[in-house]
This record gives structure tokens, sequence and C-alpha cells, in this order.
DNA sequence: CCTCAGGTCATCA
DNA sequence: TGATGACCTGAG
């Protein structure tokens, strides 16, 4: 398999913050360093140096999928520097997460990701993908020439019984996954059309699904979408708000940046915390 | 044996 | 609209 180097410096960019973040449930830490990034029937290599990233690929798959895939040409110090110095809690979150960036995620696969994430760790949520792929994917050589699989197309999964995913170990969101792949492909919800649609209108489309509510339209919004208004509420942020905004968080004042602080505040809530009481 | 993990749905007032 | 319980599963 022959495959290019491209080497290139990025501000605000860490691996293994983006991988630890919560948003990708197929990105991993391989032996020698590097990490590997499966993304809809694709994988990539990536090796970080400071702030010199390699990404093993070729050049136009660079450019139309990667890139994008990492949201590399837009200025995060920029939204950092919006935060006012005053919020002691989300300048510290935001410190500690700088490296993160929200990926622009293939939509099925993340409408299919965040059904499985309800109720459920993040350790679970990447076997329950893995085994889904490894079952109904299709086999792909990587770069040493072995085998990975692609996300399962709607069409596939549309086939199945409703608790046949039960052996992928989805539990009861067996039947959500199922009869969601249904709606993809009537066309009862067209995803097409869905990515061309502004925050509001997606979203409202979303909910239709079976098993998408509030928080998991917003991920897909954010992570698939790159609606960086979304600001998916779980959880982790829900306490983090209670505990940080007493007055309510000044969603107002981030404008268009949103999903981005959201990042910030569940990687630093899920992260960070430990890491102080290590210290 | 409990509780918890990036919630959502059905049901009832 | 808002509150409440059920729901797969396995790690701690």
């Amino acid at each position: 398999m022959s495959y290019k180097k491209i080497k290139k410096t990025v501000k605000n960019f860490n691996i293994e913050e983006i991988c630890n973040s919560g948003q990708c449930f197929r990105m991993e830490a391989m032996e020698n360093g590097r990490y590997r990034v499966l993304a809809k029937d694709r994988c990539l290599e990536i090796e970080q140096k400071g702030e010199v990233c390699t990404f093993f690929c070729e050049e136009a798959d660079f450019e139309t999928f990667w890139k994008p895939y990492f949201d590399l040409e837009r200025d995060y110090a920029l939204c950092i520097s919006k935060i006012p110095a005053e919020d002691l809690y989300l300048t510290r979150a935001a410190r500690f997460g700088s490296g993160i960036r929200i990926l622009k995620q293939d939509l099925w696969e993340m409408i299919v990701s965040f059904l499985i994430s309800q109720q459920n760790n993040i350790v679970r949520i990447r076997r329950c993908i893995q085994n889904i792929c490894e079952k109904y994917g299709e086999e792909r050589p990587d770069m040493y020439g072995n085998t990975y699989y692609s996300f399962p197309k709607p069409e596939v999964l549309a086939e199945l019984d409703e608790d046949e995913l039960k052996a992928c170990n989805l539990g009861y969101r067996s039947k959500y996954v199922v009869r969601t792949a249904r709606s993809v492909v009537t066309e009862e919800i067209n995803l097409e059309k869905v990515a061309k649609m502004d925050y509001a209108a997606a979203k409202e489309e979303l909910l239709k699904l079976f098993g998408v509510g509030e928080k998991v339209a917003d991920c897909i919004c954010l992570f698939a979408l790159h609606q960086m208004q979304a600001f998916p509420v779980d959880t982790h942020i829900r306490q983090a708000l209670e505990q940080n905004y007493a007055d309510g968080f000044p969603m107002e004042q981030y404008e268009g940046m949103q999903g981005i602080l959201q990042q910030y505040i569940f990687y630093y809530e899920l992260k960070g915390k430990k890491e102080q009481e290590n210290v």
C-alpha cells in the first residue's frame, strides 16, 4: 500500500486531547505513539510532535476529507481569546483542552454513535461501535495491508431485526438504531437535505428519529454538521453549569462558538478534575 | 447487592 | 409543559 506523509504545522491541535474528548469513538493511540482514525470507510494515521503533525494519506484525501474533518482552517485561539479573564472556570477549562477541535464527522455515523451513547459509558460505546463495524461493515486494507472495517451503511442496518443489535451489546438502544436506519433508507428523513439545513431546521428534523432527543440531536448537529451554536447538555455539563454559573451560562456572549466551549467544559469535567486529584 | 454511564420514550396529571 | 419510571449492560 502506498501512502504519503503530509506535514503541517497546526496551532491548537492536540491529537491526544481530540481522541479523549469523547466526540469520536473510532480513534485510538497505537503502540508506536501514532494515532489511528477510522471515519466512514477511511483510515488515517497521525503522528504529532509539538505543533508539527504528520498525516499519512494522499494529498487529495488530505485536502478534501481530512482538512475539513479536523477543522484545520478555524482559528481556535481566536475563540479562546473571547473568554473574559474574569471567567476563571471557562478560562481554566479552555486552557486544559486547548488542543481540542470540533471534528466534522459523517452524519450517519454520528447519528448511530450518539444513539448508542445514551446512558452508556465511553469505553462501552467504543466497543459497541467496533462490534457493529466488524459485523456489518466492509473489510478494507490499511496501509500495512491489515484489515479494518468501514462503518455500515443505513441500508444494511435497516434490514435487521429490531433486537438484532443486542448481539453487539447495544441493549435497549438496538431498536433505536434499526428503526432510525429504516427512516433514513425510506427517506422519511433525507440526510442529504438535513446536511444543507440550518441549525434549527436540522435539529427539528433529527428529533423525528426514534431515540433522538434534545441532547443527541445537538451532538449530531455539532459533530457532523459543524453547527457551532449547538450546545449539547448532558449530565456533566448540567452539573458544571449549576456549580459555576448560578445565574445561568452567558450563551449570548459566545455566538457561533458555543459548541466549542461545550467541548472544553465536557473534557475538563471528564479528564481535568481527575488530573487535579492526582497532583 | 447497589450505582452509574454524554438520555429518551411512554404515560399520566 | 412537567414529572416519573423503565430500559440493556458491565465496571466499580
